[in-house]
Order: C-alpha cells, then sequence, then structure tokens
RNA sequence: GGCGGCUUCGCCAAGUGGACUAAGGCCACGGUUUGCAAAACCGUUAUCCUGGGUUCGAAUCCCAGAGCCGCCUCCA
C-alpha cells in the first residue's frame, strides 16, 4: 500500500514520496481577505486539511503553509484593475490594514467551525515585502524580469517552459488574448512582479524602481521559497488557479532558483450552486456564515468530503439535507457506542469485533491511498457502523475494552483523519443526546432538570400503561421541537430542527 | 476560437480492464424490533449518455456523436 496523488503537472496518479524521508514540505494558495470566505473557500481548504491530516496520520511530519493574500491581488487581472483590497477598504471606509484583519479573523473563524487544523504558518504577503522585492531583484539580474515604467514585469519568452502546468502555450495565448494590450510590456504574456503605485494608491511601498506594490503571483513564490525551500514537496490550490497563477509561480521561482518549484501539484475542483458556478461576479457565492445558520459545519465539512476532492461539488438544500441525515446516522451509533461504553463492565469476554475492525480500517485506508478517496473512505465508515450497530443492538454482554476498541478507531479515522467525529471527552451530559450537542448546543441546567422531571412523569405513566397521557406529552414535545426517544435501558431527548 | 473535464439506480456519489448480476448515503416501499413511535437491523431498485471498435474479458482503453461544465478576465 503507497499514498497516491494526481498530479496536475504530469496529469497522472503518482506514488507519493517526499523529498526529505518523512518531512512533507506543503503549501495550498490561501485566501484574498476582502470579503467573508464562501463555500468555494470550504470545500478548497477542507480537502487540503484531510490531505494534511492523512499525511500525519501516515507518520509524516508535516509543515503546512498557506498565505493569507492583503495586497496585489487585482480585480481584473495580474496586470491591470484595482486592488482588491484597496477597493473594499475604500467602499466600507476602512484603513486596508483594518479591512484585511476583519475578513482574516471572519476566515480563521469559519475555517475552525469546520474543524480545519490550522496552517503551520499563515505569512501574510504585505509581511513579506522585503523577501518579494529581494525575488524580483535575483529575475532582473538574471534576464527575467525588465523594468517598464516603474514596474517590474516578468519575460515570458525567456522561460521557456512558461504552460508546462496549464498546457497553454504562447501563440495560443495571444491568439485568444483578450486582455488590453499593455504597452508597458514587450510581450502580452508578459506578466507584473512589481506594479509602480499611482498617486493615491495607498497601499505602496518603497523599492528599487520607485514606489509601487508587489504583484499578486509574487508572494507565494517569496513565501513559500522563505519557509518551505526552493522545491515543494507539495503546493495545492483551486483549479481556476492553475493559469494563470501557479503558471506564473513557476515561472518565477523556476527562473529564479533553476530547480524544480513543486513535486507533486494538487488541484481542487469548484463548486457549484444549483448546477451553476458560483462566483463573485454572477452573485450567487454563499458565504459560509449563511450556510451555517442552517447547517451545521460538521454537515458541510461531511458534505464536502463525500464527494472527490477533484470533482465539481453541487451546493444545494436537497444535497446538504441528505447529507445531514447521513451525518447523523454516523453519529448516531457514535451516540449509542459511548451511552453502552458508560455502562459496559470491564471483564474477558470474547473479542467479537476485532476483525471487523481491521477489516474496516484496511478499506478505509485503501481508499485514502487512493488519491485521498474520502468518498470511499466514508463508505468503510458507514459499514462499520452497521456492523457497530448489529452489535450493540443484539442483546448480548460487550466488553468495555472491545466497546473502546471501536471507539478509538472511530476517533481514528473519522476524527483524526476526516474531523467529521467529535472527541468523547468533548461530549454534552448523556440527556442532551442530540445529534449536534457536541460543540454546539448546551443547555441550561433548568431546561434539563424540567426535561427530566418530565421524562421521568412520563416514563411513571408508561409502567402503568397509561398511553394516552404519555404519547400526549410526547406528542406536544414533538411540536415545540423536542423528540423523545425511548429505549430499552432508558429515554433520551434531543432537539429537532 | 484554443485547452481541459464530466455524463453510473428517483436524487447525491465511489468505481484503480476480470470476485461489477456496480460501494456508500438520501428518498420510497415491505418486514423485524417497539405499548405506539424514534433509533437500529433485514429486504426490494441500475448493465453504467448514444453508436462503433480494441480485448478471452470494458462502466473502466480507442474513435465518432449528443448533452453538460470549467479555464483562457477576477474568484477556492
Amino acid at each position: 500500500m503507497a499514498l497516491k496523488f494526481y498530479n496536475s503537472l504530469t496529469k497522472k496518479k503518482e506514488i507519493f514520496t517526499p523529498l526529505h524521508e518523512g518531512l512533507v514540505n506543503m503549501y495550498v494558495c490561501g485566501p484574498t481577505v476582502y470579503d467573508h470566505p464562501h463555500i468555494g473557500h470550504a470545500k478548497s481548504y477542507v480537502s487540503f486539511d484531510v490531505i494534511v491530516r492523512y499525511l500525519r496520520y501516515l507518520g509524516y511530519k508535516v509543515r503546512y503553509v498557506q498565505n493569507i493574500t492583503d495586497v496585489g491581488h487585482l480585480t481584473d487581472n495580474a496586470d491591470t484593475g484595482e486592488d482588491k483590497i484597496l477597493k473594499r477598504a475604500q467602499r466600507e471606509r476602512l484603513e486596508p490594514a483594518e479591512l484585511v484583519e476583519i475578513y482574516t479573523r471572519s476566515y480563521f473563524e469559519d475555517m475552525d467551525a469546520l474543524n480545519n487544523v490550522r496552517p503551520d504558518i499563515s505569512p501574510r504577503a504585505t509581511a513579506h515585502i522585503p523577501e518579494q522585492i529581494e525575488l524580483v531583484e535575483k529575475l532582473i539580474e538574471k534576464g527575467f524580469a525588465y523594468v517598464s515604467n516603474g514596474s517590474v514585469y516578468f519575460n515570458v519568452n525567456n522561460f521557456k517552459e512558461y504552460g508546462k502546468l496549464s498546457g497553454r502555450i504562447q501563440e495560443e495565448l495571444e491568439a485568444g488574448a483578450r486582455i488590453e494590450i499593455n504597452p508597458e510590456k514587450r510581450n502580452p504574456a508578459d506578466f507584473a512582479l512589481w506594479k509602480k503605485a499611482e498617486p493615491g494608491h495607498i497601499m505602496r511601498w518603497k523599492s528599487p524602481w520607485g514606489e509601487g506594490f508587489p504583484g499578486w503571483h509574487l508572494e507565494c513564490s517569496a513565501m513559500s521559497m522563505k519557509y518551505l525551500g526552493q522545491t515543494l514537496d507539495i503546493h495545492g490550490g483551486g483549479l481556476e488557479n492553475i493559469f494563470p497563477h501557479h503558471e506564473c509561480e513557476i515561472a518565477q521561482s523556476e527562473a529564479a532558483n533553476r530547480v524544480p518549484f513543486v513535486k507533486y501539484w494538487i488541484h481542487n475542483n469548484m463548486v457549484t450552486v444549483n448546477g451553476q458556478k458560483m462566483g463573485k461576479s454572477l452573485g450567487n457565492f454563499i458565504t459560509l456564515k449563511d450556510a451555517f445558520k442552517k447547517y451545521h459545519p460538521f454537515t458541510v465539512r461531511f458534505f464536502i468530503l463525500n464527494t472527490h476532492y477533484r470533482s465539481p461539488l453541487d451546493f444545494s438544500n436537497e444535497a446538504l439535507d441528505a447529507a445531514d441525515k447521513g451525518l447523523e446516522r454516523l453519529l448516531n451509533t457514535i451516540k449509542n457506542l459511548w451511552e453502552r461504553i458508560d455502562s459496559a463492565k470491564d471483564g474477558s469476554l470474547p473479542d467479537v469485533l476485532s476483525e471487523r475492525l481491521e477489516h474496516c480500517k484496511k478499506a478505509f485506508i485503501e481508499a485514502m491511498d487512493e488519491d485521498i478517496n474520502t468518498s470511499s473512505a466514508i463508505a468503510a465508515l458507514f459499514d462499520l457502523s452497521k456492523e457497530v450497530n448489529t452489535l450493540l443492538n443484539s442483546g448480548q454482554e460487550i466488553s468495555k475494552k472491545c466497546l473502546e476498541d471501536v471507539d478509538a478507531l472511530y476517533q481514528q479515522l473519522g476524527g483524526d483523519i476526516l474531523g467529521i467525529i467529535p472527541k468523547r471527552s468533548d461530549r454534552r451530559p448523556k440527556t442532551l443526546a442530540t445529534t449536534f450537542e457536541f460543540s454546539w448546543q448546551v443547555e441550561d441546567k433548568t431546561t434539563e432538570d424540567i426535561m427530566k422531571v418530565l421524562v421521568d412523569t412520563r416514563n411513571e405513566l408508561r409502567k402503568a400503561k397509561q398511553w394516552q397521557l404519555s404519547d400526549f406529552i410526547r406528542n406536544k414535545l414533538s411540536e415545540i421541537g423536542i423528540a423523545l426517544d425511548d429505549k430499552p435501558d432508558g429515554t433520551t431527548w434531543k432537539k429537532t430542527k
């Protein structure tokens, strides 16, 4: 068994072997923080989060760097248009730094909610201006860049391999070019490394070429080089960044260093909404904050992982509802398992499950090894869930150890790797047995006490076979969104949505 | 116009030429369990867009066609 990744550079699945044994240097293109994150961000960063988690599970020491773009990303293309940060800051009457802070926090807030592990380093572009200037100087020295009217451009003609990632060749680019001809460029395909700041452009830094600001592509090259070295094991990002962003990164980095920039390029596919492309310009993008009003972040995460990262994902209420139910099924098993662990006795009962556990684990790992096939991996979890439910319902006594082994496996596969199963230690009291009580709803003590009185009273009625009254209580509670479940070992209640 | 991708049960979605009479989830319908429910379990539902071809063997490879989508402007 060996982990394989689909490499966008070679367009093949390849066995993953890092440059340095046991170590993985990974860089993922982070957000431009000029607005709240949307579900497209969720797909991308959940996908890469699981890759990081899985690599760590396999024993690699991963250094995961994800940039925060807070300058240089223009509205039009890399060379013309307004700076997104600046434009938005002016609209909201904020300092650019203030705006960036607001949306950076918003970003981390939502990523935390999705249970993404934080990157080891989250470098800001504006905090790395000297590194970027240094890189530009190096490129000028080596003859790959030229100064033109206070701006610096990369000379694409001098870098023969330009196009090797995206499959674009320059003649095509010129032929299909819809970009306005920029007279400062020698070749229309050349891209900006450094832009001269016009008067009134307040995001500006001193440079050897006058005051200006860095081009968007530059930060990723400069910062990845600084923190991860000249060659990365993995560089990830969204499909739409292949051209021009990643193509330009390759050009800058390899022209400067003369070594391969990235060993494995990994790209995730895009999100559509009700079958339609989701885009800023189309105005149909759904922020995570809105999505979370309706769906638990774990549901969103589970929904994302139910589809392979290289497949497009269509976001619709129907699909999310289905995912919500599916996840609930999985979590129900865990919940029942935990309840059982509480009441189980130690003792040397026969080990009834270890073979099943091994089988499930093997299926899970094989799926993950095959280019992070989370969809199949989740299927393995459902299979396990079925086995466990059957066992729990069988009436036979099961040893605590055996139950804890099952729990440990769920924690490992569903928790540590996929991040869709909460930790047992985070659990709420037993009475709050709703699927999402785990990290979400905390009931006050009075509510819990009242519910206990109600449940106890009803159970007295049930003992006396007063079905009409006990059903009345259950129905009335149901009307106000509380469901009662009568189980052999007691009654639990949960809030319904 | 150039480049790339997708089309698998009612819906979502895995499928690495041969244990595929195709995983898993949702929905539906039967059944078991339950005082009745809920949860859970069991069962029922596809020959893989169309047409050719390669092969002993194809959902998986090749060709042609239809439909959908992405990138080539900004977006994860």
